[in-house]
DNA sequence: CTGTTAGCGCGTTCAC
DNA sequence: GTGAACGCGCTAACAG
């Protein structure tokens, strides 16, 4: 059996209020009792039983999520991941507040910040908008002890505890070995179709993209970076214009959230076969259409990861604990249509 | 606050231990009561807070895992998440067992079983060869209400409880897939090499890359299948000799363990860069290969998810509980030089 | 059939 | 400084 709190109040000669006090370093107890009762620790080889340990104290964990709001799908299937989290709130003692704000709306995340302040949660989980006055907020929260995680999208500079999200430069450079690989066989230039360049996760996938391709396929022409805003009629719209204008496109990487306008383009001229067509994001759209081969390859990042990590990593920060870094790090995720998870509910 | 026990037991005008029988639905309570208790329940919204059950229970759950021994790194990486799992013992409640059993040897593991059938633990996990006899004693231990998963490596037909690994013709196919679309720019015929056709994942993983290649890339001319018995010294002969004879060779596909011999005899022969090379497994072998450009792309299986889902699994089925199959499903990774992650400890 | 009671391992008042 | 005693939410004897 595993030793408990009584086998060291006996081992150590003191009463278990003592022994307490010891493993919690409270204060109130002598020096020489303390290193009595930690030989004891020790030497019996104590590991505290931390279930026991929360049933006591009625720990709970009050955690604000901070999600845009909007038919973004990989945002709906992140929101549905935290929901996820609110289900298995008895077991893992958390209590999860969702407040929804307008996408890329830097005013709206401040007073979303400011919301969450007020409710005096343990941890904000937040994905960010890169600006200024955002950052200032999570100050805020941090110098009042509340810990805050970003998700997806990161405020470096903020001071925030921690990101959940990937390695978006190298996310790009992935999409670009994939690019300049699987448009070995054929001659044309390459396109690059962005979201909007005011937010970082798109500037970072650009940027290790471009240089990947820069730095190991420096035949390819690319060509100038087209921005769709994530909107799927206008996207369709460009796309279109750009298959008609290069009529030997031979892929296109698409590093935003609007799949839906790239896909309809690509099949409506169809030139989906012709064209090696890479994506961000595993949703339902972008899962059909690279069953169908319209799409060759999705990035993904693993929205339950990743807030499950934050969950984790929240409740750490809470409590004063480290976090192992490399063990809360996000994979990037390469999908092909052999290597599609089956489909959850 | 949340509804407990007593909640329940004053709401419905019964005593604890009434409560407490129809919870875990024993025997010895009248219908009448049973579905008042059972009312007072829903209305009161009462969810089970199972840290606090487990508790007062002391329920802990003995685990056997055999593992083959051998200095297969990918086994090696394997017992290393098992000994994490083991050093998350307390917390989880778990009391595991490792059982080496050499490598590829029916008898041996047949001996294995047998022995973790002595210990009468609630589970075992096991990294299967494909056998009768040991099916045998797979359904000897679930006969004795024994939970058996089956780990990397699957046997079906014994009856096993799950299977936690990945689907290796799956793994073919998006091995076929890369090949084939990596290979595009260039001619000359594509060679699989295999450790031994007597393990089951090898076998599928063949039967995968053979299909797909077939289907979609009839014209690239595939070679015999060389078996090298995942020996490095005998894989290098093998990739030596091979080079030699095919000197236009495109592209190697390695789906056995043994990589340090492929790695070998493609830098030897100053080959490593015209040849792409598909291998299995990240290891601290592989990983250095692909970061050179030897090897172009690994697919991987995740072995610490695999763990902690054996885990999972053999506790659900330990208590009789349903488990949701999707969620256990092992994704199959696809890495490049530029998505590694970082390096664990 | 049902109720009483004593823990599980730990944290936290209170006295001493 | 230190200790005794009670309670967290639940289960498991044992009575009745």
């Amino acid at each position: 059996m595993r030793p408990t709190v009584h086998d060291i109040a006996a081992k150590a000669g003191v009463s278990l209020a003592t022994v307490d006090r010891v493993l919690n370093n409270r204060p109130g107890v002598r020096s020489v009792t303390r290193d009595k009762v930690e030989r004891a620790i020790v030497t019996l080889g104590y590991v505290r039983d931390v279930a026991a340990a929360n049933l006591a104290k009625g720990r709970n964990y009050p955690f604000v999520f901070i999600l845009p709001a909007g038919d973004n799908s990989f945002m709906r299937g992140l929101e549905g991941e935290v929901r996820a989290a609110m289900a298995r709130s008895a077991s893992e003692r958390t209590q999860i507040t969702i407040l929804p704000v307008p996408a890329f709306d830097a005013q709206a995340l401040v007073q979303a910040l400011s919301d969450a302040h007020q409710r005096r949660p343990a941890g904000v989980a937040v994905v960010a908008v890169d600006a200024p006055e955002v950052a200032g907020s999570v100050k805020q929260l941090r110098a009042d002890g509340i810990a805050v995680v970003t998700l997806v999208s990161d405020l470096p500079g903020s001071g925030r505890d921690h990101f959940a999200g990937v390695d978006n430069i190298a996310a790009g450079r992935t999409a670009g070995t994939l690019m300049g690989r699987f448009t070995g066989g054929r001659a044309g230039p390459i396109a690059v179709l962005a979201g909007s360049m005011l937010v970082r996760d798109h500037r970072d996938r650009l940027e290790g993209f471009t240089a990947l391709m820069t730095e190991e396929f420096p035949a390819r022409r690319l060509l100038p970076v087209i921005e769709g805003q994530d909107d799927p009629v206008l996207v369709e719209k460009l796309v279109h214009a750009l298959i008609e204008r290069e009529p030997d496109l031979a892929g296109i990487y698409s590093l935003g959230a609007g799949n839906r306008g790239l896909i309809a383009a690509l099949d409506k001229t169809g030139k989906s076969k012709m064209v090696c067509a890479i994506a961000h994001e595993l949703t339902s759209h972008s899962r059909a259409a690279l069953r169908s081969g319209t799409i060759d390859a999705v990035l993904n990042q693993d929205a339950g990861h990743e807030v499950r990590s934050a969950i984790r990593v929240l409740k750490a920060k809470a409590d004063g604990l480290a976090v192992i870094e490399a063990q809360e790090r996000i994979r990037i995720d390469i999908f092909l249509k052999d290597n599609l998870p089956i489909e959850q509910a």
